[in-house]
DNA sequence: AAATAGGGCAACCGCCTAGCT
DNA sequence: TAGCTAGGCGGTTGCCCTATT
């Protein structure tokens, strides 16, 4: 199963890119707008394998810094945020591929239910997964959670419970509250959640960027007080996998010395495509000086 | 076999913050 | 202290793939 997704990750990543249009216009709406945030002659749009290695060589040589600098050294015509993210969140060799596992999966419900959506700080107890693809699989989750409600509801016009003391006082900026609500209710109380949680959710989700940072501390003060109130469901769930837990993921980093993963060869195209990792192991700082003096 | 729906995920946008001058 | 810049973060979009009809 994992082997097959990590394949067809990896397939359809590279697919992708050969595929896509290689002019980097990406036909979407949302970069047609007025405000154009790409300078001109920057390319947009999935990476091409060339830009991958070439993104890799740079950053093993200028490290993960100064993006700015290390797009316009490396010749990528891309800003350096694009390159951070498509470093970060495909390129790091230190990430996992493949699917979400039950192990992470209750991890990440329970750092959700402890943090909301704050998907870097949830990744950082994931060695290996990115904030982005732990939000993209939420994402997904909550989806799948909210059409399995809806078709519930609709099929049953049962009484509605609901799971008491978070949704109640849910105001809108209170996302992460509602979210992880939710959660609980498809795990431990199946078929007793309330369709007033999702929609909440969705709601919660699409405005809680213009609120989040001015309601962070807000947040976590309500969210702190509510999932007290769930305390008995995470210990059940805690005490139900705490060994394999603990000594799966209590280590800080990608990487890490616990980590079952730790010293795999990363799997992104890049790094079969250069497979042999101390290629990359030159004298940074004489390369760093003639990239200077060209420059 | 073709059409369609849904899932998965890469990449973008806009905003915020920290650090520097 | 104010202004600027780089980097980080969360939310959103849209494309490709796969499963289903």
């Amino acid at each position: 199963m994992d082997q097959r997704s990590m394949a067809a990750a990896t397939m359809s990543m590279c697919s992708r890119n050969k595929q896509k249009k290689q002019d980097g216009e990406r036909s979407s709406s949302s970069s047609s707008g007025s405000h154009q945030q790409v300078p001109a002659g920057m390319r947009k749009g999935p990476w091409t394998e060339e830009e991958d290695a070439q993104l890799v060589w740079f950053v093993r040589l200028f490290g993960e810094r100064r993006w700015d600098f290390l797009a316009k050294v490396s010749g990528l015509r891309r800003t350096g945020k694009s390159c951070r993210l498509r470093w970060v969140n495909y390129l790091h060799p230190g990430l996992r591929r493949g699917r979400i596992t039950a192990d992470e999966e209750r991890l990440i419900l329970e750092l959700h239910a402890q943090y909301g959506s704050r998907w870097s700080r949830i990744a950082r107890s994931l060695p290996g997964r990115t904030d982005n693809e732990i939000k993209n699989y939420w994402r997904t989750r909550t989806r799948k959670q909210k059409a399995a409600n809806t078709a519930a509801s609709a099929s049953s016009s049962s009484t509605v419970t609901t799971t008491a003391s978070c949704s109640g006082g849910g105001s809108p900026s209170s996302g992460g509250a509602a979210a992880s609500s939710s959660v609980v209710t498809e795990s431990a109380l199946r078929g007793s959640a309330g369709d007033e949680d999702d929609a909440e959710l969705d709601e919660a989700s699409t405005t809680a960027a213009s609120q989040h940072h001015h309601h962070h501390q807000q947040k976590q003060q309500e969210e702190s007080s509510c999932y007290n109130a769930m305390d008995q469901f995470w210990n059940e769930i805690a005490a139900a996998d705490a060994a394999a837990a603990a000594s799966y993921y209590m280590v800080d980093g990608w990487g890490g010395a616990g980590h079952p993963a730790a010293g795999e060869p990363p799997p992104s195209p890049v790094w079969e495509y250069c497979s042999d990792y101390t290629l990359w192991r030159i004298d940074d700082e004489e390369y760093y000086k003639k990239m200077l003096d060209a420059s």
